[in-house]
RNA sequence: UGGGGAGUAGCCAAGCGGUAAGGCAUCGGGUUUUGAUCCCGUGUACCGCAGGUUCGAAUCCUGCCUCCCCAGCCA
């Protein structure tokens, strides 16, 4: 398989451009604006930029892309570095600001003035929009496209030198405005923003566009390969028009792919911008929320974000790719890692009438049944106990093999019981099971070979933690809330459930963030930020794949159906 | 109606003129003190459609269809 592996299409350019040696190295940079958290899209620009210069001894810039203060800040900077750190990658002393450059890109600007490649406009934003035409009709000239370079620097000089107010004076690239790439009818290369950058401060009161400051960056910092999302497709030939007229010393190649776009998600900056600040989730890194930050706390490992990117593979295509697709990374990634506990989601007590009352025994249970390295831990076993409420019913179908009247269950590194009697509550719900136990059955010590088909799992009653659980499910109820006009629409009224859950004790002293396997329920971690020694918080990352509650619902569709 | 991209099984995705890899899902079966894991097995893909070139086309040519992106002094 791994000699066969076969490249994704960019992979394939970098090989060739090494191997013809038109680089003896691979720079690329991943750069983000600093206006949101990075979400699960990013992840894939992530581990494609560094991915390729891990796989090629190359380098990576992690640059924020800061050239538009107000809609900026700190707090962003902040929680990229954190996340792509987390993420499990390293710029080293590779850290930078658009905002690095802003004096050069400057002299950039100035130099395009002297060639006569740019120019002042006075126009205002409004009648630029007016000038530019249409999709399918030519721009017009702006009647201040031929201003002398003598007025165009003098006018660009006072522009940085604050002396016109926002909106006054844009300087545009001088290239053509009967193209029929909008991206060419004379861009904005500076407009004046009278704000406070949190980096640059005041120093400034013009900035510059994101296509001229990104290619000019690129440029600067001997990008190899800069590579983005296909939506910038169309302004590679500005790309390139700006590397034409400056010639810089180092002369990047973009190529585009396609975004990773997730089911029943939302990646849009903007659209989860509004997720936080309508309340509709608790901040950026609500365990629902598909940002770095959300994943984190609701106990995803980094590894299988990195498998669900690589399975997603490079390409232009359009993609949507289904939930299950990251839950089963998940799960591959926890299966094997996460050691096993025992908790009880919503539970029913059982009373064993033959054990001994106040007697306890420390049951030996297997942190990990694959991997015993990682050795065993006692849980306490008593006459009272907290089961499932699902794993008992009262009339049960034939291949229900739980606990049922007159039934015969094994309780999981425990004895095998029975149910003798059903204790109802007033509206006719059970609220207790009586039941006797096999004391030949305990686990473990081989006194008895009987099999029977079920095994639940169970807490001590006297011993149990108590613990809040919530349940999460997908935020949206539509395939792609992406392409939702208004996705308030789409929304899952019932995305975050709260129990109050039974623990097996072993749990108090569970770190944050530790991902464990609840057997039989899921994966779940204590929360990062709500979980306390006396208010335990728990988060389910996933559940385990459950072929029984898929048979159920096929029956259930089966009987609505006949 | 202008320009730029993309169309291979439910979702991803190899393939680069020689007769359709793989993963995930699905559906069977085996193991199992987690109905988990693990292990086996499981797909008639009209390769968007229609023509053409060729001994031979998913791969080359022509025409067409569908979807995505572009008219911020956002990135």
């Amino acid at each position: 398989m791994s000699e066969t592996e076969s490249r994704d299409f960019i992979r394939q350019i970098i090989q060739d451009d090494l191997e013809s040696g038109k680089h003896d190295q691979i720079v690329t940079r991943f750069p983000p604006e600093p206006n949101g958290y990075l979400h699960i899209g990013h992840v894939m620009s992530i581990c494609l930029n560094f991915g390729v210069t891990n796989e090629t001894a190359g380098r990576t810039y992690l640059r924020l892309d800061d050239t538009n203060p107000g809609k900026e800040s700190k707090e962003y900077v902040d929680a990229i570095e954190r996340d792509v750190r987390w993420l499990g990658f390293d710029w080293e002393d590779r850290l930078t600001h658009a905002s690095d450059y802003f004096e050069k890109i400057y002299a950039a600007a100035v130099s395009l003035v002297e060639m006569g490649s740019a120019y002042v406009d006075s126009l205002s934003a409004d009648e630029i929009r007016e000038y530019r035409g249409t999709l399918t009709s030519a721009g017009r000239n702006s009647p201040h496209r031929d201003r002398s370079v003598e007025e165009n620097l003098h006018l660009l000089a006072r522009m940085r030198a604050g002396e016109f107010p926002d909106g006054e004076l844009v300087l545009r690239a001088k290239i053509d405005m009967g193209s029929p790439n909008m991206n060419l009818r004379d861009p904005a290369l500076y407009r004046i923003r009278h704000i406070a950058h949190q980096r640059t401060g005041d120093d400034w009161s013009i900035y510059p566009m994101y296509d001229f400051a990104h290619t000019l960056s690129d440029a600067f910092e001997g990008i190899t390969h800069s590579l983005c999302t296909l939506e910038f497709e169309d302004h590679r030939p500005l790309y390139d028009w700006f590397l034409d007229q400056l010639k810089p010393a180092h002369r990047p190649r973009q190529i585009e792919f396609s975004r990773l776009n997730l089911a029943y998600a939302i990646t849009s900056k903007r659209k989860l911008n509004a997720l936080v600040e309508e309340g509709i989730v608790e901040g950026w890194n609500d365990p629902r929320m598909p940002t770095i930050a959300g994943m984190r706390r609701r106990g995803y490992p980094a590894a299988a974000l990195r498998e669900f990117v690589k399975r997603g593979g490079v390409t232009k295509k359009d993609k949507l790719i289904e939930m299950g697709v990251l839950e089963n990374c998940v799960r591959d990634i926890l299966g094997e890692n996460a050691e096993r506990r025992m908790a009880v989601l919503k539970p029913l007590k059982v009373v064993l009438t033959n054990y001994p009352e106040g007697k306890v025994e420390m049951m030996e249970a297997a942190n990990h049944p694959g991997r015993p390295e990682l050795g065993t831990r006692e849980v306490p076993f008593s006459r009272e106990l907290w089961i499932e409420q699902e794993d008992f019913m009262e009339d049960a179908p034939r291949k229900f093999f739980r606990l049922k009247p007159g039934g015969e269950v094994r309780l999981r590194f425990g004895y095998i019981i029975q149910c003798d009697e059903i204790i109802k509550n007033d509206a006719g719900e059970v609220i207790e099971l009586r039941c006797s136990y096999d004391p030949d059955t305990r686990s473990g010590t081989g006194t008895s070979d009987r099999k029977v088909k079920g095994t639940i799992h169970w807490v001590s009653r006297e011993h149990a933690l108590a613990a809040k659980v919530r349940l999460y499910d997908r935020l949206f109820n539509v395939a792609n809330p992406n392409s939702a006009d208004d996705f308030h629409a789409a929304l899952n009224a019932d995305s975050l459930q709260s129990v109050d859950a039974k623990l097996e004790p072993s749990l108090a002293a569970l770190e944050s963030g530790t991902p464990v396997q609840f057997e039989r329920l899921g994966y779940f971690c204590a929360d990062s930020e709500e979980n306390s020694a006396d208010a335990h918080v728990f988060n389910r990352i996933v559940t385990l794949r459950d072929s029984w509650a898929k048979q159920e619902e096929l029956a259930m569709k089966d009987q609505g159906q006949v």
